[in-house]
DNA sequence: CGGTTTTCTGTAACCGTTTACTAGGAGTGA
DNA sequence: TCACTCCTAGTAAACGGTTACAGAAAACCG
């Protein structure tokens, strides 16, 4: 037997209990279309009845139910962001230009780690799906896989077709779809570039080390490898390419590896910063001096190049401003306020800049 | 006189189109309700039936809408949390334990970064209490002020009122109010810890350099460090105290000043790891050498302590644990299936511990 | 002063789910 | 065969806003 209802609706006591519209609207004397109006502030409402619609909010403490809102209205007025690992400097960064950017058109960033599982981004993706973000942003290499792409290309559509919009940051743009945007850096010219500058040096012989072998940043990144040497008709040596991982243990282990292998080498060009941080400490293990015996370079200027001594020669890559194209571009069919004459390419590519410190000298005799 | 309905309904022709459950419970013959119910297994649903449903999803691509869930049901699935720098290992470590703390119990983390602004704090909260968020993490330290103390612990009320917590990570709880939950480490202990280490190891003139002035993280880790002092009669010299900032640049100039000043000490303990890198810089510029000329320590136990040459001796701060910890402490009033035995204390405090590496020797004669 | 605008405000129909209640039909025991 | 359980499934009322539409009041005009 169903007791009695067990609350008469008694009235409310807690003075700091969520208050609805509703409330509000009867406090106020008015209807609940002039306190949304007044809220919102997109229709005129007399000064007299705005004052007082104000009060009554202000003295019932009333906050508004953003998931009415998103339901009711169109935007959610959160944007989405799905990254690798938040604690990366690399993500990081990104991180901070797509939060801040967001926060300037008035959003919230909703962040996503996978920690390196790559089947949790696609349920990442399908969660801000969930969440009707105004835009959902996947950042950072990709491993370049028939399947997923398709697979990435269908929630492209899929959140497209709700008015939102895929942004792909730091990885290739879906070649066959336009329902993607892509938001990339100079990935291949920055990796050429500083490759020329141990060239300039007069370095022949480098080590590539790091990096997942099957990502795209990886491939990028030595696709401008290959064609630096190329374009000084160095012979490329396939046993200077030792790729696997990003992590800096990782790469203190393979530097060892190659040093006790015996492996010749005069310069190593380090996948990214990180990576430059495990072949220092690994010279450093075998007494080998940076740069009077080897040269080393890294890729990303995140801030671990400035603390490693000598001071880190690398690849500097506009990670914030990535991050922040990457929120306008995602939020370009939203804003209507937006210019109208500033049609947003499908994919922009942001340039990369080679930072000289000291880390690069000729090679030994 | 109304007009007649201006839109025809017109079938969908978008395959990608968002479809609600209406049209799922259409195309496989059943009401809404049954779909919510095979969506969510939370009530018996025939086999059949529920066969035909999933087909009907499926088939459409169905994807629930989670604000309306939200709002019909009583959860949002989503925690918030508040940092001020998401750059900041400090906070990035602890963001990852939250994250993943949250997507263990099936929830989105929603992330805001203040970059500073400290009013920006609590706008963030009101944003987050828009969001109806199962629990709000405000990280780090706060100043204490008395009216900002007040503006927290309304919020916190409110939050608790509406059937989620506000939780402060990292800082020190509002004695006055059992609204808020707080998960602590033990900042005082871990100053102190490391200012013996230090004195063990000889030193009495030591500099404090770092940390804004009136946050409580300073107020604290001063603390431990003059206890540690008072404990073994050592005099506490004031003009050894200089707080200000936690940036590295602030901390390089800053060094350089008190060594240009001809201040007397032996020994610099650095706010946090990254004003010890601050430090470092500015005594390898004057050709001192760490541990020789002046010893060194740091505070958390971010990435650059391992990273600086020497290593760094540090204190470590269970920073990812912190993050898993308040997510815990915030969502415990809503998962009934939680242990009801572990009742919440409203306040955790986690132990830190010094990790000794090589920046510390005797001080000179 | 009546007619026309203009300016505000209210009514009510959604937005897409969840869930308390109700009810039909299949088993079951007598 | 009938009354009584079980299972399942449907109905409809929330949840808390937004907004198209309509109506009332005030301002304007000749």
């Amino acid at each position: 037997m169903a007791a009695e209802p067990p609350r008469p609706r008694a009235k409310r006591r807690d003075p700091d209990a969520a208050r609805t519209i509703r409330d509000v609207a009867k406090r106020a004397g008015v209807s609940t279309a002039t306190v949304s109006r007044v809220v919102n502030g997109n229709y005129p409402v007399a000064a007299a009845t705005r004052a007082s619609v104000e009060r009554a909010m202000r003295e019932l403490g009333y906050v508004v139910n953003a998931h009415a809102r998103a339901l009711a209205g169109s935007t959610t007025r959160v944007v989405g962001i799905v990254v690798n690992e938040i604690v990366d400097p690399f993500f990081a960064y990104i991180a901070r230009g797509v939060q801040s950017e967001a926060v300037a058109s008035g959003r919230l960033c909703l962040v996503c780690s996978t920690q390196g599982d790559q089947s949790a981004e696609l349920r990442f993706v399908d969660l801000l799906l969930e969440q009707r973000a105004d835009a959902v942003i996947l950042v950072g290499g990709a491993v370049e896989d028939k399947e997923y792409f398709a697979a990435v290309s269908q929630r492209a559509r899929q959140l497209k077709a709700a008015g939102s919009s895929l942004v792909l940051c730091g990885r290739p743009g879906l070649s066959s779809d336009q329902s993607a945007y892509a938001v990339e850096y100079d990935n291949a010219g920055g990796a050429a570039a500083i490759t020329d500058h141990l060239l300039n040096a007069g370095h022949t012989r480098i080590l590539y080390l790091g990096g997942p072998t099957a990502l795209s940043t990886t491939t990028a990144r030595l696709r401008g490898f290959e064609q630096a040497l190329q374009a000084r008709k160095i012979p490329f040596d396939p046993a200077l390419v030792r790729t696997g991982a990003f992590g800096r243990q990782w790469s203190y282990e393979q530097t060892l590896r190659a040093l006790d292998d015996g492996l010749d080498f005069t310069a190593v060009f380090a996948a990214n910063d990180i990576v430059a941080a495990g072949v220092y400490a690994a010279l450093r293990d075998r007494g080998l001096s940076v740069p009077d015996d080897v040269s080393v370079v890294g890729y990303d200027d995140v801030p671990v190049a400035t603390e490693l001594q000598p001071a880190l020669t690398t690849v500097r890559v506009p990670l914030e401003e990535l991050g922040r194209a990457a929120v306008r571009a995602g939020l370009s069919g939203q804003d209507k306020n937006a210019d109208p004459f500033a049609h947003q390419q499908p994919v922009v590519t942001l340039g990369t800049v080679v930072v000289v410190r000291d880390s690069v000298a000729p090679p030994r005799s």
